[in-house]
DNA sequence: GCATTTATTATGTCTGCACATAATAGCGGA
DNA sequence: TCCGCTATTATGTGCAGACATAATAAATGC
């Protein structure tokens, strides 16, 4: 028969007397061992429901002191990021991309910074046009940097750069940024758009570990939102 | 001694084998007792470094059928959502608000539907302008249900509603979306523009499990950027 | 051949115990 | 009073074993 606390039950019971303020703000709560003998069930257990509440911001645990709810709960909100494509086809469109630009050139200074490289270090710049249901979706302004990628594809029009990326070079380290600006006349061109109006943009950048990768900037059609439970 | 394989180093280990496509997309991994043998560990510490990674969206893990790479790894991305005032403090830059408005009212039909009142519900308003070193740094437009929240403060004048709100009904469920907006002529006197700009906006909606709390709209000044790293 | 039941297997969780580690409190000596 | 050592304490991690659960493969019946 299954336990009648098991460690989801007793962090499901800690957020309610949380909530509950029978635990204030600031207040220190029970020890693992005497939460433990009071559910009847291993401290092991009490140490994995209370291991989560703390990784989720809700309690702080420190040696000795014990654990206590968070004065300052700061929410951690958490947001996939799937393949273009895949988002696409996620709200039911069918995808589809332009690649407008495929040619190895120097970047803007601003794009070196950010990837630490030498001033006349050259990069493939590719730039994307992504659709979804035939509408413009998503543009991508991408340079890539050839030095740590061996076995680029001759060409990009069978597979999105985008997705050559995530197949072939996961698991790197990053940031990325979200923020928004005005369309370019250009963007606006791209996009389909009339008049110049409010996007959303992502920024992001890769790295191996020690070489960096890619530097991309996504300039989302009218509309985009990005959405997640807290 | 310290055992030469806790769970960090084989989480770190599996990650290596991983980024070294020694295990490709796709590809089974040992199990967890083969994994044990190897390490010379107990079953238990690799389950805890495979749950991780797994969490982590590295891992498909099913029962019976093992853990394989992930073919589509989704990328998560997780921002920490302080109250405003840390936000701006954490800058280094004083805070300040001003409450714009305050009263009673019935909201756009928009906001009722998103909070699932009835049609004629009376909220309380809120509008505060947020200042970082004197300068608009966000304009906050919330609609509070009065219904929900017993002791509210006299005025708003002393602590903001966003800083009373985490206070005193924190651990709260909502959802959370990012977008961006061409700035309204309010809006852009508000925040002291001179033309109407791009900017970022943030919609939160929450909950305390069955009744409405909460639903803001936070308009930031230009230039403004949620970043993280990956 | 096909559907249903049964066995197998890897992960998910739990227990009870042990020791490591970090932070604090208390003590003793100068 | 202050400094430094030691003891104490709660959490962090580990182990070996056990059973639960879900998904698959094999065996069975028709």
């Amino acid at each position: 028969m299954k336990p009648p606390f098991g460690w989801e039950a007793i962090r499901a019971e800690v957020m309610r007397r949380i909530r509950a303020r029978e635990w204030q703000p600031g207040q220190s709560i029970p020890t693992e061992e005497q939460m433990a003998a009071e559910f009847g069930c291993a401290r092991a257990t009490v140490n994995r429901a209370l291991r989560e509440l703390a990784l989720a911001g809700v309690l702080e645990r420190r040696r000795k002191s014990g654990s206590r709810v968070a004065l300052n709960p700061v929410r951690k909100a958490s947001f996939d990021i799937p393949v273009t494509r895949l988002e696409v086809e996620g709200r039911g469109q069918s995808y589809g991309f332009v690649l407008l630009e495929e040619r190895e050139q120097v970047p803007p200074a601003a794009v070196l910074d950010r990837l630490g490289l030498a001033a006349n270090q050259e990069l493939l710049h590719l730039r994307t046009l992504h659709l979804a249901d035939a509408v413009p979706f998503l543009l991508e302004d991408r340079w890539l940097n050839p030095a740590v990628l061996p076995d680029l594809p001759r060409d990009f029009r069978a597979m999105s750069v985008n997705e050559w990326l995530v197949r072939n070079m996961p698991y790197t380290y990053g940031d990325i940024a979200f923020s928004a600006a005005s369309a370019t006349p250009e963007e606006a061109r791209l996009l389909g758009l009339t008049e110049p109006v409010a996007l959303f943009v992502a920024e992001r950048t890769t790295w191996t570990g020690e070489a960096p990768i890619t530097a991309v900037r996504l300039v989302y059609a009218p509309g985009y939102r990005v959405q997640t439970v807290l």
